[in-house]
DNA sequence: TGTTGATTGACAGTATACTGACGGTCTGGG
DNA sequence: CCCAGACCGTCAGTATACTGTCAATCAACA
């Protein structure tokens, strides 16, 4: 059978690569969250470790990691710096002497609330040039892409997984 | 006005946001990257800057980084470890002693020729989960989303502005 | 019960990213 | 011609990410 023609290595074809996309998406989003947000000091990354900690109170390193889909290792460092702004407790657990249980500190909680609106409008803005049917579609498709590929990445999100080992569920 | 009720704070919001989407996409897109291109050691970053120079040879650092959109603190450390590959060669300017032309080794050409049916099997499967008319609905909107916000990254992309000064447009 | 196998947090090593700063260099206006 | 401002590569500092490894701990089975 004949093969595709081999495509002509120029810089136009990286333009239009999925890949090459998806990174300069994600560019521009930590960039306007970073700008609407710049008043808190907290990173996107941080941001949603806080929302999850406030989600599920006594989670672990390890389940964490699996409930917002981050690399375990480099969420070590994030709780850390969390930590360092006393946004976050750490206790080990006595039943387990291997885990730490993570709590929000009262200031953890307050920033929350505070940060919030900020956060709202940097959700917002990535979508605006779009007209809001095309937001729709976009964030549509691409739920359906993130979800179909879940296993595809190095830690897929297992929301409910990490919940039958709080206690919550079962 | 009435503003609107207070969201709630639980990770669901957090899933649905568009930044967070965005954010998993593109460690799924990297990490598909990777395992098609396991056996060039290549990373996206890398191979980006690679066809750039391929179609712009003898372009700089501070240009190549606008063609790319990359950072240009960044793409200092990308270059040397693609030239301690043997891939690109840095060669001082004559003219301009601030300048370093950026070329394409034999063996750079020859490894850009090898990996692209990969990377083209990478760039597939980032999308292959959607039905075809899917893809397509998703990577214009996409497009049209990272071109309008084009000015939110730090790092603008200037595909032609960057090539007037390479002499070869004007 | 005792040992194997899995799990947890931690760490080292590499690679992107962004901020801010710095010295060397070029260029244009006076 | 000289100097102020722009520009180039580089570096230090911080923050994500991923790979692989390790010791301590736990759980489960023989």
């Amino acid at each position: 059978m004949p093969s595709k023609p081999a495509a002509p290595i120029t810089i136009e074809a990286v333009y239009a690569a999925p890949g090459y996309l998806f990174r300069r998406m994600q560019q521009i989003a930590v960039s306007i969250f970073m700008e609407e947000c710049r008043a808190f000091d907290l990173t996107p990354v941080q941001y949603a470790a806080l929302i999850a900690i406030h989600t599920h109170p006594g989670i672990d390193a390890t389940r964490l990691s699996a409930v917002i889909a981050f690399d375990r290792s480099t969420l070590g460092s994030v709780i850390e710096r969390l930590e360092a702004k006393a946004y976050v407790e750490r206790k080990p657990a006595v039943e387990d002497k291997r885990i730490k249980l993570l709590h929000l500190t009262r200031s953890g909680t307050a920033l929350l609330r505070e940060i919030i609106p900020a956060v709202e409008r940097a959700q917002a803005r990535m979508l605006e040039p779009l007209k809001p049917a095309d937001r729709k579609t976009l964030m549509g498709l691409l739920t359906q892409l993130v979800d179909l590929n879940n296993e595809s990445s190095r830690v897929p999100l297992r929301a409910e997984d990490a919940l039958e080992h709080l206690g919550k569920a079962g």
